[in-house]
DNA sequence: GCTCCTCGAGTTCT
DNA sequence: CTCGAGGAGC
């Protein structure tokens, strides 16, 4: 045997620890006491994870002060402070699925030394919410006092303004303890944040990142009235300090007789058999996330059994009996590379900022819309500044803000080109408009090239397999300048093109002539006048019923269309008249475009769905959403975009998303997909 | 003149 | 999907 020296810590270790205590303790102050986080959750975590792993490796490393030893930051000063009777812990954290594992093996294990070895563990279940920790007193069962967390032990005084809180019973329901500390989150619906934020926005005032830090500003008002404007809402799922009652044996049922008492308990909850059904309730909780109405960031695991977990225990700041199972982070913080103008087809320049790739929400993100020019200045997003990035319930990620502090020297404000980048030509921002446009019109090759693409696209012309880099290429080369190019193409030019070989060619030269067979309403879609989307496409197309008749009216004729005014129609009259466009039109229908025509309104509304406005939202299994749209249309129904009182059907597929939300709301009958099928049939008018 | 309803336009990634 | 703005109805 050998003595062994203590292991020395590393100089470079050391610094580092140093480092990480100092800025989890600045980022403490700025979350607690300012309000104001200045990074995400998801990367304070990383720095904690990595101190504590750090003082777990050299155990000389931890200190009495080390910010791992405490739970938060100080609570401000112009609240009254408030000692927690019973302290309020926080919860220790997995990612991965192997740390759900690795806890239920780690409970079985304790309890197992603790002489009471059981099989399989039962765990209550409940979500994670991303909102306030709160403790509310009940004396005689009378709300007396609410505090936050604060640092666990001492919280601040917020009763005035969560007695603001509607779901919060001033009065507990025959309670008959003198004393009952009720646990519970403080949280904000996303609806309710949007709201917030728009008044926010309109009122000059900051907007709140997300529903924690809008819940939070929100209680600390000094003035409750103004808590009493934003919606909180509030789920109980504990219980502190208890008088004169004995707490049921399981967590389970404590919340059952916390829901008893009127207080809110969340639904979304369930009791679950070791590792594999903490799993199952963890991918549940993952599948219904974005149905939810307000935000979690991950399920909670808790033994059920109190007197096991009164045997577990606790370690220095978490119970050993409770785990916080997070979901993938859906904020990242990332830098920005550049800051690129890009060229919309009617001209519109978009900023967007170029990222350095990073995971959020499960995809990589490295580009994101900054929208417009008063958008970047809002935000103040520069080239070189760190960002916090958010993929939220949607898909298209944003940049959230600016981490103003890691703003390199130097960086400079981004200014809106006066140029176009893709042609030079002039950019013009009309006065209290916010988009700036390039005025080169088709002369700019990225306007042709979008041009072309909304032409050939799949509620347009629909040419399968002109996607944008042979339009990049055709353009390019010059073979294509304008939509009646693309049916002057021969097998030789097209597969002289760079990636362009004979099979694909023709597959294209194949696509492009089945495009020549089209309806009129496709075809003035097609063409791209600025106002005329879809739906007013199709009302064209059924109000003129041929070509000739559109070409030929003057505005008072194209007002006479329902949902046609002056802007709509001047636009109109204005492609119209362009010399350039009369030619592409000529020379389409020359190659050959065609579509059934007829003398005017004569193709009135026959079909059994007529008069029926139907809105579309989620997967459907058997058929597209276009399909479906114009199978309805063949029927003589109407598709909209929009939810609203005059919507008569709602089709609902998988995955439906907030516009069958709205349909609730607004009491809109709600079909599937087979009814819809049975409606289009005719068995069922 | 105000308000509600719809449509158009722009955008990300697999 | 969301925002902004055009259209229509009150």
């Amino acid at each position: 045997m050998e003595r062994v020296s203590k292991a020395e810590v590393p100089e470079a270790v050391r610094q580092r620890a140093q480092w990480l205590r100092a800025e989890i303790e600045r980022h403490n102050t700025a979350y607690y006491v300012q309000d104001a986080p200045l990074i995400p959750d998801s990367e304070f975590d990383r720095l904690f994870a990595e101190l504590q792993d750090l003082e777990a490796r050299y155990p000389q490393l931890a200190s009495v002060d080390s910010p791992t030893l405490r739970v938060g930051g100080a609570p401000r000063s112009d609240l009254p402070p408030v000692r927690h009777a019973v302290p309020m812990l926080s919860l220790n954290n997995g990612l991965a699925e192997s740390d759900a594992i690795a806890f239920d093996e780690r409970v079985r294990d304790l309890l197992a030394k603790a002489g009471e070895p059981v099989e399989t563990v039962t765990y209550a279940c409940e979500l994670k919410f991303d909102g306030l920790a709160m403790s509310l007193r009940y004396v005689d069962g009378v709300l007396e006092l609410a505090a936050t967390r604060g640092d666990g032990t001492v919280g601040e005084d917020v009763t005035p303004n969560v007695r603001t809180i509607r779901s919060v019973p001033l009065r507990l329901k025959d309670c008959r303890a003198p004393v009952v500390e009720v646990r519970g989150e403080v949280l904000m619906y996303r609806r309710d944040l949007d709201r917030l934020n728009r008044v926010q926005r309109e009122s000059g005032e900051k907007e709140f990142a997300n529903p924690r830090n809008a819940a939070a500003g929100s209680l600390r008002q000094l003035d409750a009235r103004i808590t009493a404007r934003r919606r909180l809402h509030f789920f109980a799922y504990g219980i502190g300090q208890l008088q004169g009652a004995t707490e049921p044996a399981t967590h389970s049922a404590t919340l059952d007789w916390l829901q008893q008492l009127g207080m809110p308990v969340c639904e979304e909850r369930a009791t679950a058999s070791g590792a594999d059904g903490l799993l199952e309730f963890y991918r549940n909780a993952g599948a219904r996330r974005a149905d939810l109405p307000y935000d979690i960031d991950g399920v909670v695991y808790k033994v059920d059994s109190l007197r096991a977990q009164r045997l577990l225990g606790f370690v220095s700041r978490a119970p050993r009996f409770a785990l916080a199972h997070k979901f993938p982070p859906q904020e990242a913080l990332t830098q920005v590379l550049d800051i690129e103008v890009q060229v919309g087809r009617t001209g519109a320049l978009t900023p967007v900022a170029r990222l350095a790739p990073v995971a959020v929400g499960g995809v990589t993100v490295t580009n994101a819309t900054l929208h417009n020019e008063q958008e970047v200045a809002r935000r103040d997003v520069r080239v070189g500044d760190t960002v916090i990035v958010r993929r939220a319930g949607d898909v298209i990620p944003e940049v959230v803000a600016v981490v103003l502090e890691r703003r390199p020297a130097g960086a400079q404000p981004f200014r809106m080109p006066e140029r176009c980048p893709v042609c030079g030509s002039a950019v013009e921002r009309p006065e209290q408009e916010a988009v700036s446009r390039c005025t080169g019109g088709l002369f700019c090759p990225a306007q042709r090239k979008q041009a072309l693409l909304h032409f050939a696209g799949r509620r347009a012309i629909d040419i399968d397999g002109l996607g944008e880099r042979v339009v990049d290429q055709l353009v390019d080369s010059g073979l294509v300048r304008s939509a009646a190019d693309l049916y002057r193409l021969d097998q030789a030019r097209l597969a002289a093109l760079d990636r362009m070989g004979h099979k694909s060619a023709s597959n294209l030269l194949e696509a492009i002539d089945r495009s020549r067979g089209t309806t009129l309403d496709r075809f003035i879609f097609a063409l791209g006048i600025r106002h005329v989307g879809e739906a007013t496409a199709q009302a064209l197309a059924a109000h003129f019923g041929n070509l000739k008749a559109l070409l030929d009216a003057d505005e008072t004729r194209l007002l006479e269309v329902s949902d046609i005014g002056p802007v709509v129609a001047r636009s109109i009259r204005h492609f119209l008249d362009e010399a350039h466009n009369r030619e592409v039109i000529t020379a389409l229908r020359k190659a050959g475009v065609h579509w059934p025509e007829t003398s005017g309104a004569a193709a009135r509304d026959r079909g059994r769905l007529s008069g029926r406005t139907f809105v579309l939202t989620g997967t459907l299994e058997g058929l597209t959403r276009t399909e479906a749209a114009d199978r309805i249309a063949a029927a003589g129904g109407r598709v909209s975009s929009s939810v609203s009182k005059k919507t008569d059907f709602v089709v609902a597929g998988e995955e439906a998303g907030t516009k069958l939300a709205r349909a609730r709301e607004l009491g809109v009958h709600v079909i599937d997909e087979a009814e819809l099928l049975r409606m289009l049939d005719g068995s069922n008018p």
